[in-house]
DNA sequence: CTTTACATTTAAAACGTTGTCAATTTGTTT
DNA sequence: AAACAAATTGACAACGTTTTAAATGTAAAG
């Protein structure tokens, strides 16, 4: 069954082995250009026959450098986090970088332990969903110790100048109020999330400023707030349907909410789609197989997740201009549920 | 706005500002027992003071112990592996662990990339859900440097006598089957995946097993390969529908691919649960709010992870008994479209 | 007042690599 | 043959920790 434990060959064994410097054998695995084939071809040849192991970690150690990045998101149960962790992988993989992932679950706390332990494993830099409310101290820590920090949608609580990849949740919320008037929906709700997190208030700044350009009036009691989980949607939409003036049109903080909202419809007999209309937000891939499939406002992740990389490796590579915002454009995405 | 790049403080400096050796300044940031209750404050004031991090890259260098774990799956998109991620990650979080994540996409080259990378990043060990094909040698490798593996959810190739976390998927298999025909129905299909995989065999073998002890004919028609994704499920159900004698239940290779069915069927004026009975495979949180909602086989992936970061944890801190193998059992979870 | 025992603390070597740089060898051109 | 360029070497000092064995100080025991 082979021996156990076999300790590592050394860069200095195969230096030895192919019978080059050690030097030489380091310029070797490092791709230097000024190496002769003949060399190159030895050294590579003793590699293989020793089964040496390139030990990155010794590597950068000497050499202050990091291929590693942080990558910290808040759930990856939300389809939406899991197509950004794709895109931000994806990206990151063809660049060589080796990610280290971690998840905050919304506590600040756990948001802060993460990017300590980040520091402590030297990473190059960090993209990060930051939990809302959670304090931008960290974040200029690790920016005051030269690694950089891109936030990726969602904003930190106040306007922090570090660089931002996400979509304009404002218009995003503007385009589903806008659709659902449109539909002639003179009563509409907005259903889950919670008003500490800047996608809450942007999408709702929207949604508001839509409803008041079309001269509709602005219930407070159809504005419920919620867990932005499937059981929120449920426990929102039947709240808001006890009113004595239920919505005809409802908008949901994201699509995970709106699954909830529907199948909370259901359960009451209710018909979505047809008795009340329902848009989501962020079109994740699920979204077109619900029943009635949802109407939403596609946010693409995956997008977001590759451009938040592509920065973050110009800023690693040494680009040090001011802070970046990128904001993409949503799309609203009908399909039957309205 | 702060000095940028302000280098990083040593254990050498925190130990000379607290007065001590880098020895003794090693000892607290340990928390090793043996030092005085006085010189530990002394230190750790002085590490508050200047803002010491400690750094992991270099001690673990220097001990040879490694507190990072590589998980590697094949996709992040399926909501599978991502609660299977969520089990893992929450587990090993849990127990101070690291992860570093790698996807492999289901290319054999990529697995062998990835578990390389691990290697040099000095892994203390690994979970992994290997690509169907895969050799064994790479594994085999890391084994040799006492690096542990844990395959979960998916064999390799053969019966290596690997660490194994699974699903009993052939009893899930005959479960599944079992369900239709008590359902009446006797043309039955089982569609997408591709035979290559272990689950795949698996599933069909306890499906194969039920219709025969149900004393019903095979029909190989009715077995359509496929990807394991929405399309490839609608490819598949639009295949088996041309059939001149079209099945009335179809078993899914995962829910997935169901969702992929039921669309499929539906475009075809079809009406999943009612003219066609279909069972998927996973319980992935989805398929409750799919319409009709799905009836599956759950496989509990969030456990999985759960049981191999725990098995991990047991083989890093040096257990070294033979290979074990943990199977859990599947559960019919019945809904309207079955 | 010395010895023994014990708890703390320490100096120096190690981990596996890269950076530096002057010195050497080899190959090519004038 | 000399002059030049290119490739390779050797030696040593980093990088920031942990490890080892040895040294110190102090209190209890003789």
């Amino acid at each position: 069954m082979g021996r156990k434990k076999q300790s590592r060959v050394t860069l200095q064994e195969v230096a030895k082995h192919a019978g080059v410097s050690r030097a030489t054998a380091s310029l070797v695995v490092r791709g230097s250009p000024n190496i002769s084939k003949e060399t190159r071809e030895k050294v590579l040849k003793s590699i293989k026959e020793l089964g040496y192991i390139y030990d990155r970690v010794a590597a950068n150690l000497r050499s202050h450098q990091s291929s590693t990045v942080g990558l910290i998101i808040t759930e990856i149960g939300n389809p939406f986090f899991s197509e950004l962790l794709v895109g931000v992988h994806e990206a990151l993989d063809k660049e060589g970088y080796t990610v280290i992932l971690g998840t905050t679950f919304d506590s600040p706390d756990k948001q802060d332990a993460l990017l300590a332990t980040m520091l402590e494993y030297r990473v190059g830099g960090v993209i990060m969903s930051p939990v809302p409310g959670s304090s931008p101290d960290m974040v200029e820590r690790l920016k005051q110790w030269g690694i950089p920090v891109i936030l990726v949608a969602r904003k930190m609580l106040s306007e922090e100048p570090f660089d931002y990849v996400g979509i304009d949740n404002v218009a995003g919320g503007r385009i589903a109020a806008e659709h659902l008037i449109e539909q002639g929906h003179r009563r509409i709700a907005f259903l889950g999330g919670f008003s500490n997190s800047s996608v809450w208030t942007d999408r709702k700044k929207g949604f508001c400023e839509a409803i008041e350009q079309a001269g509709l009036e602005m219930d407070e009691s159809l504005f419920v707030q919620s867990p932005a989980t499937r059981q929120g949607g449920i426990e929102a939409i039947k709240r808001v349907m006890q009113h004595p003036q239920p919505p005809t049109g409802v908008f949901c903080y994201n699509d995970v909410v709106a699954s909830g909202v529907m199948l909370g419809l259901k359960e009451q007999g209710i018909v979505p789609g047809k008795d009340v209309a329902v848009v989501g937000f962020d079109n994740i891939p699920e979204s077109a197989v619900f029943s009635p499939s949802l109407t939403t406002i596609a946010a693409f992740p995956d997008r977001l997740g590759a451009k938040a990389a592509d920065l973050l490796h110009r800023r690693m590579k040494g680009d040090e201009e001011e802070a970046k915002k990128l904001i993409l454009q949503p799309e609203l995405v009908v399909r039957e549920s309205s």
